[in-house]
DNA sequence: CTAGAATTAAAACGAACGTTTGAATTAGAG
DNA sequence: CTCTAATTCAAACGTTCGTTTTAATTCTAG
């Protein structure tokens, strides 16, 4: 059998292994969801799971890297183009963010019949306490995330590095919690009954990058640096 | 058996269960903890769990409602009297933020041995993808929620109420990862190796809240709102 | 068509889970 | 002290878990 042929014969099984595994692990979270769930749920046999992917571990970690490969790919390469176009100057905070967070939310949004669900699938995995996830995200995402906060370093010079990479923080936990969607404390309660999901998702962008900005563009607080934690702030080369 | 010894002799037992399953909880997540791991944890026996809690369910309650009565009763009271002060007129939108959120990060890393893994257990619960919890926390959350939003609509007229509850969400968001600590995506590497951990709540505060504040105050995004969503929006009453 | 590899299927494995049971122990009230 | 209720304890319950095994089936290269 051919290189080709197998992958034609084995996406049909692998790829509805895949999307259920996605929604339940949205649903229910990674230790709430078992292998019998997931496969019934994509009407296939038990042992196909690990036959295709080899654990539960490795399956969520399949899951995670078909949509974050293509995410972070998308960013890396607008920030290269925005920074191209740039010439050498320090690119403008709004549009690292917009390069960054516009990204997730877009390209999530754009990908039909799952985009959706893994955007909120994300925002519980960004939280989720099991290690090997917390491993395989820091590895995946490491690239990325030293080339977005140098290049807000170079945007914000006058801001203290310790504080970008804190706020930066922040902004990642803003937009991990705005698209778990399913707000826990009903804070929002009749939601779009009438409307589409799609339209939530249109209009999320332009707030959460208004409030983000807004953020990371605050005045900084006032704290009292001791010298020996100024030494040991984080990520001052 | 009086009530008053009863409560004594519990105390013990009852304790050790709630500060074992606070931590075990914090660390591996409601559904990564076993009641084997938590009593064992704590020096108990198995079935001394079920016997004073009645079931895994409503350990975890237990262990969330003992310290977030506190902390909302404070935000209560805090907002009481600040609005009393006030005499009628609003809020400075940071005043209402530090009575929430400031309260939240003061009271939780005060309370001795345990604060600082419940704020972190906090963070986690609030996104927990189990049906119980987020009911368990929606209602705990609704008196003061609606309290602290009606703040808000005061404190700040010219912004559309639906566009406050967004970023109050925002901000519960940019919070609850904060507070989470081990950083998933290791954003912050060399974390505090000479300096206690106090030392970082002591700072997450006037950083965050500066944040916090400017994403609140934050201008406008600009989005075209159809009729039909105006009036669909959340919380337009 | 046929040999052989890839895939699916059914069944079972041992381990760990939440919970329950019933006896043993402890502690306070009269 | 004695009786009774509260608590602790060891053991076991039935279920579900991730994974493995082994056989049946499907598919394809030659």
């Amino acid at each position: 059998m051919t290189k080709q042929s197998q992958e034609l014969t084995q996406k049909d099984t692998r790829e509805r292994i895949l999307d259920a595994a996605e929604l339940m692990f949205m649903q229910h979270g990674y230790d709430g969801s078992s292998m019998r769930t997931v496969t019934s749920e994509a009407g296939v046999n038990l042992a196909a799971a690990n036959y295709h992917f080899g654990s539960k571990e490795a399956l969520m970690q399949a899951v995670l890297r078909r949509r974050l490969d293509v995410i972070n790919q998308e960013r890396m390469r607008l920030l290269d183009e925005a920074e191209a176009k740039a010439g050498g100057k320090p690119l403008k905070p709004s549009v690292i963010i917009d390069c960054f967070f516009g990204t997730l939310l877009r390209v999530a949004a754009d990908q039909k019949a799952g985009g959706e669900t893994f955007l909120r699938l994300l925002g519980r995995t960004i939280t989720d306490p099991s290690d090997f996830i917390r491993t395989f995200m820091s590895s995946e995402y490491a690239d990325v995330l030293e080339r977005y906060k140098e290049a807000l370093f170079r945007s914000l010079p006058d801001v203290p590095k310790a504080e970008i990479v804190w706020r930066f923080h922040f902004m990642l936990g803003a937009t991990s919690y705005a698209i778990t969607g399913t707000d826990s404390l009903r804070l929002v309660t009749d939601w779009q009954v009438d409307e589409g999901v799609a339209e939530q998702e249109e209009n999320l962008l332009p707030r959460l990058m208004s409030f983000l900005l807004g953020g990371l563009r605050a005045p900084l607080p006032k704290i009292e640096i001791s010298v020996e934690e100024a030494a040991s702030a984080p990520f001052v080369k």
